[in-house]
RNA sequence: UGGGGCGUGGCCAAGCGGUAAGGCGCGGGACUUUGGAUCCCGUAUUCGAAGGUUCGAAUCCUUCCGCCCCAG
C-alpha cells in the first residue's frame, strides 16, 4: 500500500515512517510548511521550522523514502493560527493541535497525498485505530502508552477521516520508540520531545494575539465574584479559566481565573474551591461511536493530561452534547475539548462552550 | 514644626506582648505535542533607626528618620 507519512521531524513520526517502511509499504514522507522561514529567526517554532523540515529529510534519506516538503502556510493560517487569535480574542482559549489534525493533516493532507495515489495519511500520534468490517465503522483507542495518549488531539476526526489514517505508533511506548529509532540510526533518536505551540515563539502566545489581532490590547478590570475591583488588566487574551499565575493580585489564598468575559474586558477571579463544575455543554461535537439515544456512561476529558473522570453524556441537538460529571471537576475551559470515552474507546468529544 | 495616618522579604499584606500567616514574584522540581495552565518544594533569626519597659516586643514607651492625607 502506498501510505503519505506526516513527517515533523521528531522521533515519533520517524518511526511511524520506518515502521510502515519495515513493513513493505511504499511510504512517501511529507513535510508542511506552515510558516514563513525567515533567516535569522531561530526558534520561531517547536515544530515544522527548517531544522526540523531539514531532521525530516535526513530521517527520510535514512530510511530509503523519498521526501517532500508542502507549503501549507495559508491553510495552516486560515484554519489553525486565525482559529487560535479568533479564540483568545473572544475570551475563550484554543486548542491549535486538535484543529490543526482535523482541518490539515487529516483534511488538506489527506487530499494531497490522495494526489500522490496513496490512500491513507500516517503520523506519529500515540492512538490507534481499527476497523469494524462487521458494521464498517472505524474505532479510534487511546494509545498503548498511557502517559503518552493523544488521542485527546483526535476528536473530532470523522469516519472518512479515520479511514484515511495510520498511528503506527499507537501500539507502541515512548522508550520502545526510542529504541527502534535508535537500533534504526534514525538521527533523531535522541532529540528532545517537541512541546508548546509549534508557531509562538518564545512561548510568548499572548503577544503573538496582540500582533495579530490589536484589538485584544484593550485594558480592563479583574473582578471577583461580586463584582468588586480588584485590579487591572493589559487584555483578555492573556488569561485562561483555571489560571493562577500572573493575575498580579495579592491575597489571604491563591486566586484563579473564574470567568473571561470577553465582552466587557472583565476577568473574574477567585478561590479555587469556586473553579469546581459538574456540568459543561458541548458544540462543534463529533461522535466517531454511534450517537448515543439517550444516556451515555463515560468517563470524560476536559484537557490534555486531567485523569477522565466519569459521568453521563447526552447528546442535545445537531453538533451538540451536554455532559454531567458524577464529581466536580477544576476549571471547564471553554474553548478546550471535552472527549468522551469508554474504556479505551473514543465516543466522541466535542468543544466545551 | 495645626491635626490625622503609615513604615513588616523585590511587591501586596496579616500579626497588635509569647517568640514573623498568606498571596504575588522569583528559584528549583513534577507534568507536558494546547493553554507564560495546574501541582509540589524553597524563598525575612527579622519587622524604618536608636534607646527603654518586660522572663519575653514587630507588637508598650521615648527620641529620631522617611512617606501620605486634611487643614494652612
Amino acid at each position: 500500500m502506498r501510505i503519505v507519512v506526516a513527517m515533523s521531524g521528531g522521533v515519533d513520526s520517524s518511526v511511524a515512517a520506518a515502521l510502515l517502511a519495515d513493513e513493505g509499504h511504499e511510504v512517501v514522507g511529507l513535510s508542511m510548511q506552515l510558516y514563513d522561514q525567515q533567516e535569522g529567526q531561530a526558534g520561531f517554532g517547536t515544530c515544522c521550522s527548517l531544522e526540523d523540515l531539514h531532521d525530516a529529510r535526513r530521517v527520510a534519506a535514512a530510511i530509503g523514502i523519498p521526501h517532500y516538503v508542502v507549503n501549507f502556510e495559508r491553510q495552516f493560517d486560515e484554519h489553525v493560527v486565525s482559529n487560535f487569535v479568533r479564540e483568545y480574542a473572544a475570551g475563550r482559549t484554543p486548542l491549535p493541535c486538535a484543529r490543526c489534525n482535523s482541518d490539515l493533516k487529516f483534511a488538506t493532507l489527506l487530499e494531497r497525498a490522495r494526489g500522490l495515489g496513496a490512500d491513507r495519511v500516517a503520523t506519529g500520534h500515540y492512538a490507534r485505530v481499527d476497523h469494524d468490517p462487521g458494521t464498517g465503522r472505524f474505532h479510534l483507542r487511546r494509545g498503548a502508552d498511557a502517559a503518552r495518549d493523544q488521542s485527546y488531539f483526535l476528536f473530532s476526526l470523522d469516519q472518512a477521516q479515520l479511514a484515511g489514517a495510520a498511528f503506527p505508533v499507537g501500539g507502541l511506548d515512548k522508550p520502545a520508540v526510542r529504541t527502534y529509532a535508535r537500533n534504526h540510526r534514525l538521527p533523531v533518536a535522541d532529540k528532545p520531545d517537541s512541546q508548546e505551540i509549534c508557531f509562538v515563539p518564545d512561548h510568548d502566545y499572548a503577544s503573538f494575539v496582540a500582533r495579530r489581532e490589536p484589538s485584544v490590547r484593550r485594558e480592563g478590570r479583574l473582578v471577583d465574584q461580586d463584582g468588586r475591583v480588584l485590579g487591572r488588566h493589559d487584555g483578555v487574551h492573556r488569561f485562561t479559566v483555571g489560571q493562577r499565575k500572573g493575575l498580579g493580585l495579592s491575597a489571604p489564598a491563591p486566586l484563579y481565573v473564574l470567568q473571561v468575559r470577553a465582552a466587557d474586558g472583565e476577568v473574574v477571579v477567585g478561590p479555587r474551591a469556586a473553579l469546581e463544575r459538574t456540568k459543561l455543554t458541548a458544540s462543534g461535537v463529533n461522535w466517531i461511536e454511534p450517537e448515543p439515544v439517550g444516556a451515555r456512561r463515560v468517563s470524560a476529558q476536559i484537557r490534555h493530561r486531567h485523569p477522565p473522570a466519569p459521568g453521563t453524556v447526552t447528546a442535545a441537538g445537531p453538533g451538540r452534547a451536554q455532559l454531567v460529571f458524577d464529581e466536580p471537576q477544576m476549571a471547564v475551559t471553554p474553548g478546550q475539548a471535552v472527549v468522551f470515552y469508554d474504556g479505551d474507546l473514543v465516543v466522541g468529544g466535542g468543544w466545551i462552550d
